[in-house]
DNA sequence: TTGAAAGCGCTAACAA
DNA sequence: TTGTTAGCGCTTTCAA
C-alpha cells in the first residue's frame, strides 16, 4: 500500500548498522545472536520509524505469506459466517490473514478457486467444502498442502478435520420425537456424497432402529443441495406417497423451513398435524413461525479448532494432527409437540 | 505453496531464452515486443510445464498483490454475506482475491485489523464499517489508498461508495404504514453515527412531515446497536413511555425481531395491535412469525458495484470515482395491518 | 557479535 | 527483437 515503506535498510541506516544485523534484530527467533544493547536501539528505532516488513520480500525469502486461504460452498448459509468468525479470530491472534473466496456454484468453481489459491502461495487451507470423494482434497493431500476440513470431511478418516458429531445429533432429535410419541418418523436427508448428509441419515436410521423403529424406505427422501427449494420438492415428495407419518427429522433447517411453506400452502399444520425438526440451529430458529426445534451447533468453537489445528500443521507439515469432533445439543421449540393418537 | 515450483527461467531454459524474453511474453502488455514465433512457443512450454508466477517476487518489483481487504463490522448479519459474494465474483473475475476480516467488536478490533491490512500491501480496500466520522476512512484517505465504503458512507461526500438508498427505504415504510390507517408512527433508529441510521432516521421524520404527522420526539428511540438485544430495549422504553402508537418502523430487522420477542412477552398481537416494519429483508424475513415487512436491498449488486469501483480505482488512483446509491424495494408482509380504529 | 554477499523470482531500463 | 544487468527488500550463509 502506498504511504510510510520505511525499509530494513532505513532503519538499519539510522541505528549505523547493517541490515542483516536489523533483520536478526527484528526476528525474535535470532535476537539473541545480537548484543542486547544494539537489539535494544534497534528495536526503538524500528517503533519509532514505523517499521513494517515487506510481505513480498518476506514471502520471497521464507515462501511464507502468513495469510490462510477458507473456502465455503455457501456463505450465505447462516453456518459459515460464525465457522468464519472463530477462524478469523484465532489466525488473527497468530498473525495471519484470512482470505475467503464463497464457490457458491459447486464443481468448476471450486475447482478455479482451489487453482488461484494454490498459485498464492498461501501457507494452508481451511476447506468447508469437501465431498465424501473429493478430488481437490485429494489433490491437496498430494500436493502436501497444509490443509483441515471443516464441517464436513471426507471417507478417508485420516484427513485433519473438525466436525460436529452428527449422529449424535440426529439422534437427539429422533429420540425427542419417540418420547413425543412419535413412530412413523420421516427424514428428510442432505446431500449423501457429503459427510454430514450421509452421517445424519445413517444417524436417523440407527437410532430408529435402537427404538425399535424400521425405518421405512418411502419415508427417506434425499435432497442433493440443503435449501428451501429442495425441502418443499421433498416434503411434496413424501406428501405424495400415501404414507402415514408424523414427524420429519431434517438434515438442516432451511429444508425445514421450505417444509414450513408446504404444509402451510396445503392447510397441514405443523406441529399439531406434523412434527418438525431441524438442523443446525440457525440464527433466528427462535422466531420462525413456529419456532424451529433444532440442533445446536457449536459454530465458533469449530472455527477456532480449525484454525488451531491448521497452525499446528503450518508449524510442522509432519505434525499428527488429531480430529476433533464437538457435540451439538437439541434446542426443543414449538415445531414438534405429541404425536396426535388418531 | 508446495509442489510444483516453476520459475521463468525454468520455462525460459526449456525454450531456450532468456527469462527477460519468457516474461515479456507472459506479460500481454509487453507481448508485441517479441517474435510471434518466439511467443508461441514460450507459451506452451510456459502451459505445459504449468508455470504460474511467483506472487512475492512479482509483488516485490510491480508493488501490487492482487489481492484486496475487506472490512465487514458483523459477517453474522445476514447483510453482508451477500455483498461479499458480488465483491468476491467480480475481484475473481478480475483475478483478484479478497482478504476478509470481520471487526465484530468495533472500535479496537477495526484499527488492529486495518494496520493488518495495511502492513499487506493490499491493492485496495473496500469497507464496510464505516461511520459517519470515521477516523480510520479519514486515514486510508490521506494515505491514498484506494478505497470504496460500502453499505455506510461518512459525512463527506465526495468518498467513493456503494450505498442503499436508505431515506427511499424508510419513506415507503412510512407511506406503507400510513396508507393503513397509522398515524401514531414510532421509530426505532440506528446508530446515528452511522450513515444507514441516520439517514433512515431522517428519511423517517422527513417523509412523516410530508404526510402531515409530526413526528414525536417520544415515539423515536435509539439503538446504538443494531441487534435483537438492542430491538428489545427500545420497545420496551418505548412502551414504557405511556405514549400512544400504532406502528413501529424499525430502522433494521433485528431490532424489529426483537420488538417481537418484547410484544409477545406483554401479550401484544403483531400487527393487530402494533404493526412493525423491519429494514433489510433478511433471508427468511417471510418465514417469521408474523412474516416481517421489511425493506428489501440489493446486496448483491452493492457487492458487485464497488468491488467494479474498486477495480477502477486501483486501475488508476486518480480517476475520479462516481458513487453509487441503489434502490430499494417494499416487501409487504404480515407484520404490517391496518391501524385499529379504537 | 557483526558485516559482507548472495540470492529468492521477477520486471524494466539499457545495450546490442 | 532479444539479451544483459540491476534491483525490489528480505534472510542467511559465510567470513571477519
Amino acid at each position: 500500500m502506498p504511504g510510510t515503506r520505511i525499509s530494513l535498510k532505513d532503519v538499519a541506516g539510522r541505528v549505523g548498522v547493517h541490515p542483516s544485523t536489523a533483520s536478526r534484530v527484528l526476528n525474535p527467533a535470532t535476537r539473541q545472536m545480537v548484543s542486547e544493547e544494539l537489539a535494544a536501539r534497534v528495536l526503538a528505532a524500528a517503533e519509532e520509524m514505523g517499521y513494517c516488513p515487506n510481505p513480498f520480500a518476506l514471502g520471497l525469502r521464507t515462501r511464507r505469506s502468513f495469510i490462510v486461504g477458507v473456502l465455503t460452498p455457501d456463505l450465505t448459509n447462516p453456518v459459515f459466517p460464525p465457522m468464519f468468525r472463530g477462524i478469523e479470530k484465532v489466525l488473527a491472534e497468530a498473525g495471519f490473514s484470512a482470505m475467503l473466496a464463497d464457490s457458491h456454484i459447486p464443481g468448476v468453481r471450486e475447482r478455479t478457486i482451489l487453482d488461484k489459491m494454490k498459485s498464492r502461495w498461501l501457507d494452508g487451507l481451511i476447506l468447508a467444502t469437501a465431498h465424501r470423494k473429493d478430488p481437490l482434497v485429494a489433490e491437496c493431500l498430494a500436493e502436501k498442502i497444509p490443509f483441515v476440513l471443516i464441517n464436513r470431511t471426507t471417507d478417508d478418516e485420516s484427513i485433519p478435520c473438525v466436525v460436529n458429531d452428527d449422529r449424535s445429533g440426529i439422534r437427539q432429535a429422533v429420540e425427542h420425537l419417540y418420547g413425543l410419541g412419535h413412530t412413523k418418523i420421516a427424514h428428510i436427508t442432505g446431500a449423501q456424497n457429503t459427510s454430514t448428509g450421509y452421517a445424519r441419515f445413517e444417524g436417523f436410521t440407527e437410532s430408529m432402529r435402537e427404538l425399535g423403529l424400521e425405518p421405512e424406505i418411502d419415508l427417506i427422501v434425499n435432497c442433493e443441495t440443503l435449501s428451501e427449494t429442495e425441502g418443499r420438492q421433498a416434503i411434496s415428495s413424501l406428501l405424495g406417497r400415501g404414507k402415514q407419518f408424523t414427524a420429519i427429522a431434517c438434515a438442516n433447517d432451511l429444508i425445514a423451513l421450505g417444509c414450513y411453506d408446504v404444509l402451510r400452502k396445503r392447510g397441514l399444520k405443523c406441529p399439531d398435524d406434523i412434527s418438525i425438526t431441524g438442523f443446525n440451529d440457525m440464527p433466528f430458529a427462535d422466531k420462525f413461525d413456529p419456532p424451529l426445534t433444532s440442533i445446536r451447533i457449536p459454530l465458533l468453537e469449530m472455527g477456532e479448532k480449525a484454525a488451531g489445528l491448521l497452525l499446528k500443521l503450518i508449524e510442522d507439515p509432519e505434525a499428527r494432527i488429531k480430529s476433533e469432533k464437538v457435540t451439538p445439543q437439541l434446542i426443543i421449540r414449538q415445531s414438534t409437540a405429541k404425536a396426535r393418537t388418531s
